[in-house]
RNA sequence: GCGGGCGUGGUGAAACUGGUAGACACAAGGGACUUAAAAUCCCUCGGCUAUGCCGUGCGGGUUCGAUUCCCGCCGCCCGCACCA
């Protein structure tokens, strides 16, 4: 028996029926055990999985498993984000319904993660591109736009010019389409809003309390929500012929520099630029100039600060009699605060390039510590650290921070234009979520457009909206507008002829709550919430870091929006989030500069020079650095083929070895190899330990006790650090734990069989969560009744996790001489006695007396001489 | 520019709250078994001028003791980027 080898391919299929067959993975709603949810971000189907699913999801089924081992019931499902371009680039081209290929590929990958084996309870599985799934994205959608949270309004947006879609601002990266990569140009459009700008203060505070949340993606959002205190200021019009505007509103955070202030900047988009451009070709002109710079240029860094003087002029606030101009700026931008800004050209970059080109006054108003009030100047550089105001009149001498509360005091106490002169204003760069999308193959919008009754909600009995199914694509932009008959309705309300709203919602509304459909995937209702209660939020949430901002941010805000909307109850979707790292490989180009494919390369390895030639021409080929996995750099490895070859436990295995979870993962052939070999070692180990026999006797000699020792620390560690998300350390423990019991194995002492017989049993529920049908085929082999994915995880005797005996290393001046094995917790005092009377250390001495003695019990003495 | 993270053998990495640096694995080298190979097993594996000394990016500091804490540099990665 032990002679054979294991097989994968024989084994694994058998045991994913088996599970199938006792439903061992369908999770019950009432079961009255703790609930855990475990659950990883929900895949695109693109049609086929790629290693970063492998890994992603290996991650998770190892969490869901032992949780189910710790006795819990877990929550682990699967789904699909099934709306998106993509399944409408496929019908362009294949002229197959979007809806066609996206099932079709669900079925493919779905197979896949199959041969995973994955605990995941498929009878929740979803897709949101169903109608059983967005009518009650839609529902909600109503729901919410009734509490106030949806608001449709015109504004700039960004256009997508190759999707013919509009884009969220999340979305849009160095000014180009997040899927496209085109240009973004701007459009002014009647969108549809989530209004997530009312939560940013919400949002922001609440991330101190996700403390399962990596700090990267916490910081990551607090600058996107990017929170400023300021004061609004007006600064009051000297009268003109060229506008009626009595006074200018600003937004500033350095109210304390008003002293130093030199000009007051509009946007090219405010409301007096276009006014004044009206009437002033030349100014027409500049703004027109700025537009043309605004958006399709990345070096936006670079282009030079650029003003225009209107000739117009605003009274100084603070002092008397003086007057300040007002320039319409490139670099103001008009979607943040009010579009308008004061200079202060001293403590500021942008302000200081502008005066510095226009020849407008620097006057600084913060004195460093130890600069001289009589002499200091700002030259090129602004000054934008702490200091004391000085030229400040009344300001003089205080603090920036003391400075701006007397400010914010002095402003709201005075009038202008009726209204306080000065208000203290928080911002966001957060803005509204953009949602209405030009697109066919997504979540249609449920309202109706009546010319007498308005824009109104569908009622919810019509709902859902379905696509529908007999559509074209032959011209591009939004198929679902071009249908002939779809958009044409009557109007619920007053019963004359409507159009339906032919936009569709962005996918990101559908993968906002996902994880709380999964609570109940079939209910009649978007949720049942005390349902969602009670598994939510997500224990775990385990995905990639590309979505630190868009998909976490919208999420949050969509389940307070369903807090507010009593779907659910509680603010936050996640309790806990990793985010795991890329799947890399090396890269290969041969000698004419094409990248080649690993499976074409043989590698090479004499000491430490490594070559590689072509597998069928023999032409050498450059080693190249290694890369995320990519088509176009052709250094992908297709799951289907390594689980078709090694196995799916290899593949789990060999992802969550030796790399920190959150880090990249190399995948090399070797270390699949080696994580191949490790599975048949195992194999036979078991099938020795099998063939010694089993006696009933516990041993109490040395060598059974040390046998025993290895396997409770294991088992303790390897918890321990699945329950921190340490795989590799998880690994490495099982890997000492398996070496030990082959040693002793080979050793042969005759008492230690049933020692040996506990350590095979622990090491196969320890591997059973990342080598799961490895693990029952084994269990078998043991004799063990039932399933180890229903056996509860291996008690730990903490007896044995202590050892009576502990080695000290014995330092000199910090330098290790010598050790000493004393019994634990041995007095520091006889420790001390017992040290200085060894050979060795009296060696090292050379006969000087000790100056002191430090004695950490049970870790390390260090004799000071 | 701002914010965050990271620098440890040939490689991926361990090292708990400051306490024996390099666990575990990969690669490499040597050996056993074999007609031979594969598979498997055993040994070596940070460096050096080796009874000892040096060594966790570099330079300082705190400490009996620093990969770990503090200060200053250098390098790499990620995010944001005219946000007033």
């Amino acid at each position: 028996m032990s002679g054979e080898r294991y097989n994968p391919r024989e084994s694994e299929p058998k045991w994913q029926k088996i599970w199938d067959e006792r439903q061992s993975f369908v999770t019950a709603n009432d079961d009255p055990r703790e609930p855990y949810y475990v659950l990883e971000m929900f895949p695109y189907p693109s049609g086929r999985i790629h290693m970063g699913h492998v890994r992603n999801y290996a991650m998770g089924d190892v969490v869901a498993r032992y949780h189910r081992a710790k006795g819990k019931n877990v929550l682990h499902p699967m789904g699909w984000d099934a709306f998106g371009l993509p399944a409408e680039n496929a019908a362009i081209e294949r002229k197959t319904h979007p809806g066609t290929w996206t099932y079709s590929n669900i079925e493919a990958m779905k197979k896949q993660l199959k041969s995973m084996g994955l605990s995941i309870d498929w009878t929740r599985e979803i897709a949101t591109c169903s109608p059983d799934y967005y009518r009650h994205q839609q529902a909600m959608f109503i729901d919410m736009l009734e509490a106030g949270l949806v608001t449709r309004k015109s504004s700039k947006v960004n256009w997508d010019p190759v999707d013919m879609t509009v884009l969220a601002n999340e979305q849009v990266i160095d000014g180009k389409g997040w899927r496209s990569g085109a240009p973004v140009e701007q459009r002014e459009l009647t969108q549809w809003f989530f209004k997530i700008s009312d939560f940013a203060e919400d949002l922001l505070e609440a991330l101190d309390g996700l403390t399962e949340w990596p700090e990267k993606v916490r910081t990551m959002q607090r600058n996107w929500i990017g929170r400023s205190e300021g004061l609004r200021l007006l600064f009051e019009m000297v009268p003109s012929d060229k506008t009626d505007t009595a006074s200018i509103e600003v937004f500033t955070t350095r109210p304390d520099t008003i002293f130093g202030a030199s000009f007051v900047g509009l946007s090219p988009d405010h409301r007096l630029t276009t006014e004044l451009a009206e009437a002033n070709p030349a100014l027409a002109a500049f703004v027109a100039e700025c537009h043309s710079h605004g958006t399709a240029t990345e070096t936006l860094e670079k282009a030079e600060k650029q003003g225009f003087d209107t000739g117009l002029r605003v009274k100084h606030p603070v002092i008397e009699g003086e007057t300040l101009p007002v320039y319409v700026a490139n670099f103001i931008l008009m979607d943040y605060g009010t579009g308008a800004i004061f200079g202060c050209p001293a403590h500021d970059q942008r302000d200081l390039d502008l005066a510095r080109k226009y020849g407008l006054l620097v006057k600084p108003v913060v004195l460093p510590q130890g600069e001289d009030p009589a002499s200091f100047a700002v030259g090129t550089e602004a000054y934008t650290d702490a200091g004391t105001i000085f030229n400040s009149g009344f300001l003089d001498g205080l603090s920036i921070d003391e400075a701006k509360r007397q400010i914010a005091d002095y402003f709201a106490a005075r009038a202008v234009d009726n209204r306080p002169q000065g208000k203290v204003e928080v911002n966001y760069r957060l803005r509204d979520w953009g949602i209405s999308r030009q697109r066919y193959w997504g979540c249609p919008i449920p309202v109706i457009h009546c010319e007498v009754c308005g824009t109104i909600p569908v009622p919810k009995k019509d709902l859902p909206v379905v696509l529908p199914e007999d559509v074209s694509f032959d011209k591009p932009g939004n198929a679902l507008d071009h249908h002939p008959t779809w958009k044409h309705v009557a109007c619920p309300q007053c019963g004359a002829p409507a159009r339906r709203e032919t936009d569709t919602m962005d996918t990101f509304v559908d993968s906002s709550w996902y994880f709380a459909r999964f609570t109940a995937p079939q209910a009649e209702t978007p949720t049942i919430p005390g349902v969602a209660n009670r598994w939510l939020p997500v224990d775990q949430y385990i995905g990639g870091v590309e979505h630190a901002i868009l998909h976490l941010l919208y999420s949050r805000f969509f389940t307070r929006a369903m807090k507010a909307t009593g779907h659910v109850g509680m603010d936050e979707p996640f309790k806990g989030l990793f985010t795991q790292g890329m799947v890399t490989h090396e890269t290969y180009k041969g000698e004419d500069g094409a990248w080649v494919p690993p499976t074409d390369v043989v590698l090479e390895a004499t000491g430490d020079a490594r070559t590689a030639r072509h597998i069928s021409t023999g032409a050498p080929i450059q080693i190249g650095s290694v890369e995320k996995m990519s088509k176009s750099k052709k250094n992908v490895v297709d799951p289907d083929e390594i689980v078709g070859s090694y196995g799916a436990d290899t593949a789990r295995w060999f992802m969550l070895s030796d790399s920190p979870p959150e880090r990249d993962v190399q995948w090399t052939e070797a270390g699949v190899e080696g994580a191949s070999r490790f599975q048949q070692r195992v194999w036979r180990l078991v099938h020795d330990v099998v063939a010694q026999g089993d006696n009933e006797g516990v041993s109490t000699s040395a060598e059974a006790l040390a046998v025993r020792r290895a396997t409770h620390r294991a088992a303790d560690g390897v918890a321990r650090d699945i329950e921190g998300l340490r795989f590799n350390r998880a690994v490495a423990q099982i890997y000492e734990l398996t070496n030990a019991l082959a040693k002793a194995r080979d050793a042969g002492a005759a008492d230690i069989v049933s020692a040996m017989r506990e350590g095979v049993r622990t090491l196969i529920q320890l591997i059973s969560p990342m080598m799961p049908h490895l693990a029952e085929t084994c269990w078998q082999v043991l004799g063990e009744s039932g399933l180890v994915a229903d056996a509860p995880w291996p008690e730990v005797d903490p007896a044995l996790l202590v050892d009576d005996e502990v080695t000290m290393p014995i330092q000199i001046n910090g330098k290790r001489r010598a050790e000493i094995a004393v019994a634990k917790g041995m007095a520091p005092a006889e420790v001390e006695g017992r040290v200085l009377g060894l050979e060795p250390v009296q060696k090292a001495l050379e006969g000087r007396t000790p100056k002191k003695i430090v004695v950490v019990p049970d870790r390390i003495v260090n004799i000071v001489v």
